[in-house]
DNA sequence: AGCATAAATAATAA
DNA sequence: TTATTATTTATGCT
């Protein structure tokens, strides 16, 4: 129940202390230093109100290869969940040349994909396959997609979208609800 | 054009019989009988003149998160749609707290593990281990595994991404982002 | 207005 | 890096 926002948003209540460096080091560095990092880096993101894609490919552009939206997370977010950190030394990034900001500017990409809208036949024949198999391969995505006229990807979201239904409703019965 | 309100009003013209459990099965819940608690749940929220929005909010102080408006309706609504229940055992659910993590036994197809989720509990205690040590031993492990009743690869695999986040982490602070 | 649900984003297991 | 799950957003209905 501790998502990275939430701990963003909490108050540190604790040691002001500069962590003395008995804690763990990873590569001369300390572990608290680097969730205060990854706080403060997402704290930036949002602030220019990018997504974590964004910034991924607004990195690519300066730095090397690229940062994919699941690198972006997979380094920063694990990091804050456990965090709890001295809230000193808040901007010693803070004020670096931001390379960031530079991209602030980048697209306004946002369209939304149109809502898609099934026929009923289409979901009479999505419902049977799902009952018969909530996993379908990919194969088996391609085959229904082709057969009814829809993109492939429309499809496969269906799928997910429908699977996250099911699990929320076994997860109500079981909190037995009604 | 047949909205679950409609397929609720709907009379249901069949089957009183005690969906043989050849069907589908989803976390010991057989999927007639998530429908016909969905059907169940909806005339409830109506009986007692609520919104989906509503009921989440209440929900929400009872149970953990929050339900949202979307939440609420994904989850019952899908159910309903293809929905000709068995009116029949209504609240065999109430009680028992299946494990509702995962659904889905069905396995055909087994290109790729089914993602495991960690209880906030066991990522306590992981997270804890992992900030005494990163490295554990392979006893450690397997202490771990069994102590919160994973399998031992799913602890190591934890252990891998962990690491490799945390060096991303590290990566990206030298790079001297933010 | 409220519902239903597709699409987008975030998080993370494999 | 990939694929899926979890959560949120937003849009097309009625």
């Amino acid at each position: 129940k501790s998502t990275p926002d939430e701990d963003l948003l909490a108050d540190s209540p604790n040691q002001p202390t500069i962590s003395q460096s008995s804690g763990n080091v990873v590569d001369g560095i300390n572990l608290e230093d680097i969730k205060e990092f990854a706080k403060a880096f997402k704290l930036r993101r949002l602030g220019l109100g990018l997504t974590q894609t964004q910034v991924g490919q607004a990195l690519s552009v300066t730095e090397g290869p690229a940062y994919s939206q699941s690198a972006i997370c997979s380094a920063l977010a694990s990091q804050m969940l456990a965090a709890q950190l001295s809230s000193q030394q808040q901007n010693m990034y803070a004020s670096g040349q931001n390379h960031l900001t530079d991209f602030i500017g980048m697209e306004p990409s946002k369209k939304r994909k149109r809502r898609t809208s099934f026929t009923p036949q289409a979901l009479e024949l999505l419902n049977a396959h799902f009952e018969r198999n909530t996993h379908p391969s990919g194969t088996e995505i391609t085959g229904l997609a082709h057969q009814l006229g829809y993109e492939r990807e429309v499809i496969r979201i269906w799928f997910c979208n429908k699977r996250q239904a099911l699990k929320n409703t076994v997860r109500m019965m079981s909190k037995g609800m009604v």
